[in-house]
RNA sequence: GGCGACAUAGCCAAGUGGUAAGGCAGAGGUCUGCAAAACCUUUACUCCCCAGUUCAAAUCUGGGUGUCGCCUCCA
């Protein structure tokens, strides 16, 4: 497949160091609340490139970190009174619910910091030892200027860059572009870990130049995160890791679009920050997918209520086609007729219309649209009915390719049919015989409140439980 | 100041040289006891503007306008 490398700014065929397993980071987030919706689209995306991958037959160790040594964790534990691991471990935990409420395969590796604190020292000490990094009073700071490449991420230029730095110039640094590796602890409530340089915490790159190198090796194939990762935090991440291994860090740079609400950037004193728990009550995590795979991945999208309900309504197309076909499978009988079968030879294409998308640099929007253009087949094709089988054959091409993008999968349907539902269907079947549509009318409307819609087709009544 | 992205119908959105996919919303119709779902028809002589290259441009080049982002914690 071809995927755009931010490092070469091109769009590349995709070749994997080992054919037989590709590897993967992406940067996880940080567990001091439940991750917003920004954070989902790299997660999802990613998550979708690691399907597909799967569906073509490769094998992908994928991992994800979480950051569980932060500021904001440390002060989140400060203003609720307990201590961050509580926070950390909560937060992991809430991260597992919406992930798989968004469809989000758990990582091959779910590395965090704290565990990994051994291997971080011996990285920064290495460092140091190798000449391209400096203790200073406890802290341990990279010496940017050491590392000739720096800049290659991002095209940035180092003299640029240092003459728009904003950053406030520290004493203890030798330049402004240096970066802390290790901080040294300040107050005694600070999570802090024996170091060489004295009790200190990781600084914020790091922990990804370890984790990656250590679950996944010195190279890796597809290092993705957000698009604001870019400088500095990836940009950070190459000049550690490489001055450390001597070799490339990672193959592919895969980088996200930003999600804009209401065409503004979100954060929290625009009062426009919505977590994705705060989604999850008024939508099902398939929509926020779907909306978050509706464009593509590199492209910035905007957030609104609007359109959150375009995206419900078209799944809703998606799920009613499915449920259609599920219907037929259920009541028709008998294999393919000679039509079927040239009709689902047809529908074939589409299946190769969605993988030609996928090959593209992960075209899912145009991969949704083949997924329609199916849909529309399939509908036409058995809207007088159809054979057991062909429904089936359909059936499964369809979940084939919706299930590559983590949508439209079975949900345990809460309740099933039980006595008294059905007993109202059947009464309500005896009323429509009988002509009593008022009767009828009323049963519908009945269910109807309880969430049940019911259709009248012409393989029988279709019980649609939401 | 440096780096970068984006601009396609009412809305979302694909399309990177060959004459505008797909979805949502709207309108009309078929089917239905009525619905629902589905199907059919309909909605961009045109892709922000100007100039250029070419037989041919939404797609390439130059200029302009507008929007957003990174350079500081941030996906």
């Amino acid at each position: 497949m071809k995927i755009y490398n931010t490092l070469t700014r091109k769009k590349e065929e995709f070749v994997p160091i080992d054919e037989n397993e590709i590897k993967i980071y992406v940067c996880g987030p940080t567990v001091y609340n439940y991750f917003h919706i920004g954070n989902a689209r790299p997660f999802v995306v990613f998550d979708t490139l690691r399907k597909y991958l799967t569906y073509r037959g490769k094998t992908v160790k994928f991992v994800q970190n979480f950051t569980d040594v932060d500021d904001k964790i440390i002060n989140k534990a400060r203003e609720e009174g307990v201590k961050a691991g509580e926070i950390s471990e909560k937060y992991i935990q809430e991260y597992y619910k919406d992930a798989k409420a968004l469809n989000v395969e758990k990582a091959s590796v779910h590395p965090k910091v704290t565990e990994n604190m051994n291997e971080i020292i011996d990285f920064v000490q290495g460092l140091i030892d190798k000449g391209y990094a400096y203790e200073a009073e406890g802290d341990v700071y990279y010496s940017t200027r050491k590392f000739n490449e720096y800049g290659k991420l991002s095209k940035q230029n180092i003299e640029d860059l240092e003459a728009g730095a904003r950053i406030e110039v520290e004493d203890k640094k030798h330049d402004p572009l240096d970066f802390a590796l290790w901080k040294a602890q300040k107050t005694d409530d600070e999570l802090a870990w024996k170091s060489p340089w004295g009790l200190g915490r990781p600084g914020w790159h790091i922990e990804c130049s370890v984790m990656s190198t250590k679950y996944l090796g010195e190279t890796i194939d597809i290092h993705a995160g957000g698009q604001d990762l870019t400088f500095p935090h990836h940009e950070n991440e190459i000049a550690q890791t490489e001055a450390h291994t001597g070799k490339p860090f990672a193959n592919y740079w895969m980088h996200n679009g930003y999600i804009t609400i209401d065409n503004e950037k979100m954060s929290k004193s625009k009062g426009n920050f919505f977590t994705v728990r705060d989604i999850l009550e008024d939508y099902d995590g398939e929509v926020m997918r779907f909306f978050l795979l509706s464009g593509h991945y590199r492209s910035p999208i905007n957030f609104s209520r609007d359109l959150m309900e375009q995206a419900k309504n078209s799944l809703t197309r998606m799920q009613n086609a499915k449920n259609n076909l599920k219907h037929l499978s259920e009541k028709s009988e008998g294999s393919l007729t000679e039509s079927e079968t040239t009709a689902y030879e047809g529908l074939l294409k589409y299946r190769d219309k969605f993988i030609a998308a996928m090959e593209d640099d992960l075209n899912t929007a145009d991969a949704i649209s083949a997924i329609f253009e199916l849909i529309k087949d399939i509908n036409t094709a058995s809207k007088d009915g159809a054979s057991k089988e062909f429904a089936e054959k359909c059936l499964s091409l369809l979940d084939e390719l919706t299930g590559v993008l983590g949508i439209l999968r079975d949900k345990d349907e809460a309740g099933g049919i039980d006595e008294e539902i059905q007993k109202l269907v059947d009464e309500r079947q005896a009323a429509r015989k009988a002509r009593d549509f008022a009767r009828a009318d009323e049963i519908r409307d009945i269910l109807k409140a309880r969430g049940i819609t019911l259709e009248d087709t012409p393989q029988g009544v279709k019980i649609n439980l939401s």
